[in-house]
DNA sequence: TAAGATTGAAAGTTCAATCTTT
DNA sequence: AAAGATTGAACTTTCAATCTTA
């Protein structure tokens, strides 16, 4: 999913398409700020996954070996990890396919409800995930650019955004 | 691209990741706004797609159709495309392919140069693209929660990103 | 009947290699 | 040689259908 670019341009295509926009249409502040976040998500998404390369990582693969980690028993149902990533059922099981291949998770089946299976991290993938975090810390998740006060600018506005969208309740 | 969610979560997940975050590692600030910016992005475009689906559009497509409703004769080089629209060249043939199977744009030789192919929007590839507009104008790009000020915030922002990662100079 | 997970088909993106033209 | 565009292979994600268990 990562769009990438190699050249600059000698302007911003965004502020550009702005101005077209506003010439003929309404609505052309909320155009730039979608398409900023459409580009933003490229940047982060092209440098963690650059970050990550080293380990055989994907940004999607190590959001799964975090969120085990962050996991009591370092065990979570199929489904309670494709709500808590926002991903569907089919991305979860594809994901801990090749986890599981490369021997960073295994299936375990729930003990009282055997439609239930859990992924479950392994002593390697443990030790993958905490020296991945270090690589993804050291770029800080491709937004080095941004100060302290940016980062939470930007963290609040899209939570009122996915609490608009229904994301959570609270 | 675009993960979807149908339930909502009694608590907000990103704000319990950083929590997590903060008690081991560092960067939980970067973290929560990186994770953010992923979210924003599948939410915009869950909801653009859906505005544009009756028009058998998805927002690669439509972004194609506006891009050459703003240029001067209504055509542009392939590869010009794939640099404004921050693509690789290969998307660009493959968008093109369904936007020229559909009838909404047609390739043409440059007159000069024959190494290069122009997309020529069609009459009725204008026509669509002008209601399509309607449609997500009518949506606010899936941003409707926010407030012109925080429209304007995570432009800003995000800007700010694009330039340190040299999308852009001046 | 419904829930959890998986499978196979369809669509989109990226990479390497190829072809034509400059 | 180099630039512009395309092709085919590999990978990822989503959708519909299927299978097992509750």
């Amino acid at each position: 999913v990562a769009r990438s670019r190699d050249a600059a341009l000698p302007f911003d295509a965004i502020e550009e398409a702005r101005r077209h926009w506003d010439d003929r249409w309404e609505e052309g502040r909320a155009m730039a700020a979608a398409t900023s976040i459409m580009r933003a998500q490229q940047l982060v998404l092209a440098e963690v996954d650059r970050a990550l390369r080293p380990f055989g990582l994907t940004f999607a693969r190590y959001e799964v070996l975090v969120l085990l980690l962050f996991s009591r028993r370092g065990s979570l149902p199929m489904g309670k990890m494709g709500d808590r990533l926002m991903v569907h059922p089919t991305s979860v099981t594809s994901i801990v396919d090749r986890l599981e291949r490369d021997g960073l998770v295994c299936r375990v089946a729930h003990e009282a409800d055997r439609r239930i299976i859990l992924a479950e991290l392994t002593a390697d993938g443990r030790e993958l995930a905490l020296r991945a975090t270090k690589a993804v810390e050291a770029v800080r998740f491709g937004l080095g650019e941004l100060s302290d006060r940016e980062l939470d600018q930007l963290t609040r506005v899209v939570t009122k955004l996915r609490k608009g969208a229904g994301d959570f309740t609270g």
